[in-house]
DNA sequence: CTGAAAGCGCTAACAT
DNA sequence: ATGTTAGCGCTTTCAG
C-alpha cells in the first residue's frame, strides 16, 4: 500500500485532479471557497503529501542543490555549510552535501551523481575543484557559484564570490613588522590550489611592499590540516636563521604550528608568533588565542546560496533588482594573543 | 531545448525505448552484441544522461537519504558525517544533510522536506530529536537509523546503534580518582538530551561504585559548546570548595574550560585537571593536549549507513547474512595531558 | 469555476 | 531478441 495519490484525494472528494492539484499549489483564487475547503478537509484527512518526485518530472526543478567541500570536518566549512543551509531551508531547498575529501576523483563522481540527480544548482565551495569540472557543470547549463575564483565562460549561469585576502594579509603584515620581526615564513596550503596561491601572493606581496625580499622568506608547502603545520614547524626551525613569525594558510594549520612549538619548548608568543587565517570558533578559545585573519565564512555561505536562488529565478519571477552574480568578500585582521613583539 | 531523452536515444539508434532502457539497466544480457553497440554508440553521441527523476517516479527509490545531525560546526558530527558519506557516494547514494541547530522546529521542518523528497531512508545522528518525529518518520514506513538511542515500534525498519558511553567513562573516573582527586564535577550538556543524561548517569554510577556520593559532585549544565564550558567552570570555582577535576560531556566544553581556566590562571593539569569526551581531532593538538573518552565517530557514520543500506534491501536481494540492526560501540579512555595528580 | 486529456522520462509486463 | 502498451503522480493546456 503505496502513499496516497492525488488522484485518490480528487475522489475521494469528488472533484477532478486538476481541481486537487490547483489547491495543493496555491492557485486556488478563482475557485469556490467550499470546493477547497472539501478538497482541504479530505487532504487532511487522508494525510495526503504530494509527490515532489512527480512534480519534479513535470516542473524540471528538484528544490535541490549539491554543494561541493573539500573537508566537512574543517570547521572553516562547518560555517559555509551552516549558511548555506539556512538561507537554503528557508526557500525549501535542500542540500547534498558533497565532501570531496580534496580528491579529484570525488569530485567527478560527485558532480555525475548530482547532474543525473537534477540538482538545480551547485555551489563549488571546494578549493580543490579542478576547473575542467566546473566547466563541465557550465555546459550542462546548470547554475552554479564558485568560491574564491574567477570564471569565464559561466556568465548566466554561474556567479562567484571572491574573496579579497589582500586587506586582512596586508594588515596582517603591517602587525608582525610593527612588533619588530623580520624574519617571516609561511606555511601555505598545498599550491596546486588557487586560493593556497592567493593566500601565499598576498602574503609575499606585502612583505616587497615593506621592501622586504621575497626570497628571503621561506615557504612552506603544508595541507591545511593541523598535521601539516606540525611539521612545517620542523622545518621552519630546521633552518639556519629560524624566523620569529611564522603566517599559517588557515587557523588549523597554525594550531599545529602552535602545537608543536609546544613540543620544542618554544613559547608562543614569547619565542614565536604564529598569526592563522580563517578565524575559526576555536581560534578564540584556544591557548593561546589566536591573532587571525578573519573570513566571513557564514556570510560566505549565506551570499552563496542567495546568489544561486536568484540564479535559479525563471526571468518572470525575477526581482526587481537582480542582484550582483560577481561580489568580494573582505577580509580583516584580529589580533589575539598569539602574536608579540620579536624576541631579542 | 531539454536534455536528450531516452526516446530520442531510441529514435536515433532506430529502436524502441525498452531497448534503450534495458541496455541502461544493464539488463542486456539477452541481446544481440550488434544492437546493444549501436544503441552505446547513439548513447556516447548524444551525450544521453538518464533522468533519474523520471527512474524514481517509476521505481519509488531515489538513492537519496537525509542526516540530521544537530550542530555540523561541531568537530565531533564533521567525522560521522565523513563515514557516512564515504559509504554513501560508493554506493551510489547521495545525503541530504540536515542541520537541525537544537532546534526542534528545524528538525520538523526538515523531516517534512525530506519525507516530500521521498528520501529512501534517514539517519538520525541528532541529539536533540524529540521521539516523537522519529516516530512520525517511522509511522511513514520511512527505513532510519537512530544514534544514541533505543526505540521501540520500528522493528524491520529502522535500527539504532548505540554507544556504551559506560566502559569510557568509568576508566576516566578511576584515572582521576587513581591521581589523587576527591572532589570532582561534571559540566553536562543540555539536560533535555538523552545522551546528556546518559554521560551524566554514566558518570556519577561510576562514582557511587568508588563510594563517592553523587549528592556531592555538581553537575553544571552546559551547551555542548565552549562558551558553556567557560560559563561552567566559573561556576565551579565560586563554590566553597571548588572540585579539582572536571569531566565535560563533551571536547568542546572541555575546551571551554580550559580556556576558561586559563584566564582565571589556573593551570591545567597543574591546578586543575579536566578530561573531555568525544576525541575530536583536535583534542590531541592543543595545548594541553587532552584527555578524553573516545568515540568511534567515523566508524558510527560507516556503520549507520551501512545499516541504512542494509534496511533498504529489499528482501529477494538480501545479502546472505543480514546485519544487525540494533549495535552498540564501545568507548574507551584516552590519557593525554590535560589530567594530573591532585594539588595538594 | 472545474474537468478531460495529454504528457514529463522512464520501467515493466505482455506480446511477438 | 525486441517492440507495444500501460502506467508512476503530477501539471497544464484546452474545453465546457
Amino acid at each position: 500500500m503505496s502513499r496516497t495519490t492525488m488522484a485518490d484525494v480528487a475522489q475521494a472528494a469528488g472533484v477532478s485532479k486538476s481541481t486537487v492539484s490547483r489547491v495543493v499549489s496555491g492557485q486556488s483564487i478563482h475557485m469556490r471557497a467550499e470546493t477547497r475547503q472539501r478538497v482541504l478537509r479530505v487532504i487532511e484527512d487522508l494525510d495526503y503529501r504530494p509527490s515532489h518526485v512527480a512534480r519534479s518530472l513535470v516542473s524540471k526543478r528538484t528544490l535541490t542543490a549539491g554543494l561541493l567541500v573539500s573537508d566537512v570536518g574543517n570547521p572553516y566549512y562547518a560555517e559555509v555549510i551552516r549558511g548555506v543551509e539556512d538561507v537554503a531551508l528557508a526557500h525549501g531547498y535542500n542540500i547534498f552535501l558533497c565532501n570531496t575529501s580534496y580528491n579529484p576523483n570525488y569530485c567527478q563522481k560527485y558532480i555525475h551523481s548530482l547532474t543525473d540527480k537534477g540538482v538545480d544548482g551547485i555551489l563549488f565551495m571546494s578549493s580543490s575543484m579542478p576547473d575542467e569540472w566546473v566547466r563541465e557543470v557550465a555546459r550542462h547549463a546548470i547554475p552554479s557559484v564558485v568560491l574564491g575564483r574567477e570564471f569565464q565562460g559561466m556568465e548566466g549561469v554561474g556567479g562567484t564570490i571572491a574573496v579579497n585576502f589582500e586587506t586582512g594579509i596586508r594588515a596582517a603584515v603591517d602587525h608582525l613588522l610593527e612588533l619588530g620581526h623580520r624574519r617571516l615564513a609561511h606555511v601555505s596550503g598545498p599550491l596546486g590550489l588557487r586560493t593556497s596561491q592567493l593566500r601565499r601572493d598576498a602574503f609575499l606581496q606585502a612583505l616587497a611592499a615593506h621592501g622586504i625580499d621575497p626570497q628571503h622568506t621561506p615557504v612552506i608547502e603544508g595541507n591545511l590540516r593541523t598535521d601539516g603545520g606540525r611539521q612545517a614547524l620542523a622545518q621552519v626551525l630546521a633552518m639556519p636563521q629560524p624566523a620569529t613569525a611564522v603566517f599559517a594558510a588557515n587557523d588549523l594549520t597554525a594550531l599545529g604550528i602552535v602545537s608543536a612549538a609546544h613540543a620544542y619548548n618554544l613559547r608562543v608568543p614569547e619565542n614565536l608568533s604564529v598569526v592563522g587565517l580563517d578565524d575559526i570558533e576555536l581560534a578564540g578559545q584556544i591557548i593561546p588565542p589566536l591573532t587571525t585573519v578573519a573570513l566571513p565564512r557564514y556570510q560566505i555561505g549565506c551570499l552563496a546560496m542567495r546568489m544561486l536562488l536568484d540564479l535559479l529565478q525563471t526571468p518572470q519571477e525575477a526581482e526587481v533588482q537582480a542582484m550582483d552574480h560577481n561580489q568580494e568578500l573582505e577580509t580583516r585582521l584580529v589580533i589575539r594573543q598569539s602574536t608579540a613583539r620579536a624576541p631579542a
